[in-house]
DNA sequence: GCAGTAAACTTCAAGCTTAAAGTTTCATGC
DNA sequence: GCATGAAACTTTAAGCTTGAAGTTTACTGC
C-alpha cells in the first residue's frame, strides 16, 4: 500500500518535471523557428502555421476551417488571413451556396513563398533535433500523440 | 551508401514528424492550463510563469533576471509585472547600489494565492500525462532536455 | 411565409509578445 | 572631473491571441 502510493508519487512528480521540459524544448525551439523566419524570409510563426495548413488542404479551407485545424480562434485567423491576404500569398474566395463564408487557398506567390520556407524549416529542425537519438524518435513521438489525442478527445465531448 | 543516405533521409523526416507531435501536444496542454487558469484563478499562463520563477528565487529577482530565466523580452516582463504589482500579488523593491534596478519579488498574498494554483497545476498535468507510461517518463524528458540544452548553449555563443 | 435558432464570420477590448528606440544610471579610462 | 560606453529599464509600434459581443446569412419547424 505505501509502495503504491510513494511510486505514484513520485510519477507525478516525474510527469510534471516531463512538462517543463516538453515546455521549455518547445519554447526554445519556436524562439529558434520564430528568428529564423523573421531574419531569413520578414515573417512569423502564425504565418507560417496558416501556410502550412492551406498547403495540407489543397483545395482550401473554409475560415472555420483554419481555425479548427491551428486550434485557435475565430478572430485571430481573421487577422492573419487578412496580412496573408494584403501580401499576395493567400486568396479568399466566394463560397457558391453560401454567403457567409469563404474560402482560403494559397496563390501561385504563396505556393513559392511558403515552398522555400517549409525547405529551410525542415533543414533547422534536423539541424534542433539532431540530439535525439534515432531510435528514441518514434517512441517519444508516440507517447506525445497520446497526450495531445487524449485532449482532443476531451474537447470533442 | 545508398542505405545510409536513405536512413538519413528517413531520420531527417521523423524528426520533422516528432516536432510537430512536441508541438501539438505543447499546444494542447496550454491550452488546457491557459483555461483552467482563466476558470479557476482568473489568471494568465504569463503570470503564472512570472510568479513560479520568483518562488524558485525566494530573494527576488531583478526584471533583467526575470527575462533572462523565463526567456522573455525585457519590454514584456514590464508589463506583466506591472499588473501582478497592481494586484498586490508581487512587490517591486529599490535595489540599495544601483537605481537603474529593481527586486521583484513575491508578497505574503501573491505566495498564498500561487500555493493554490501551483497544487491545481500539477494536478492537471498529472492527468494530462497520464497517458504517458511511467518508464517512459524521464528517457523523454532526458531526450528532451537535450534539444533545449544544445540551443541554449548555442544562445550563449 | 416566417419566427426562432444556429452557423460563419468580424469586431472589440484587454492582454501578451517582440524588436527597436529612448531614458536614466553606472562604470571605466584618462 | 568628465567623456564614453554599457547596463537596466521603459516605451512604442506592430502583430498575435483570446473570449465575448455583434452582424449577416442559412436552416428548421410550423
Amino acid at each position: 500500500m505505501t509502495k503504491t502510493i510513494a511510486a505514484d508519487t513520485q510519477t507525478s512528480k516525474d510527469r510534471l518535471r516531463l512538462w517543463l521540459r516538453v515546455l521549455k524544448a518547445t519554447r526554445a525551439v519556436e524562439n529558434e523557428v520564430r528568428e529564423n523566419l523573421r531574419r531569413e524570409f520578414s515573417s512569423t510563426l502564425p504565418r507560417f502555421d496558416v501556410m502550412a495548413a492551406l498547403t495540407q488542404h489543397n483545395d482550401g479551407l473554409k475560415m472555420s476551417g483554419l481555425s479548427t485545424v491551428l486550434k485557435v480562434s475565430n478572430g485571430n485567423v481573421t487577422g492573419i488571413v487578412e496580412r496573408l491576404v494584403e501580401d499576395g500569398l493567400v486568396i479568399r474566395e466566394k463560397v457558391p451556396g453560401d454567403r457567409r463564408a469563404s474560402l482560403v487557398k494559397m496563390t501561385a506567390k504563396g505556393r513559392a513563398e511558403f515552398a522555400k520556407q517549409a525547405a529551410a524549416h525542415e533543414q533547422w529542425i534536423d539541424t534542433m533535433f539532431a540530439g535525439v537519438a534515432a531510435e528514441q524518435v518514434v517512441p517519444i513521438a508516440d507517447a506525445l500523440d497520446a497526450v495531445a489525442r487524449q485532449l482532443d478527445d476531451k474537447d470533442e465531448r
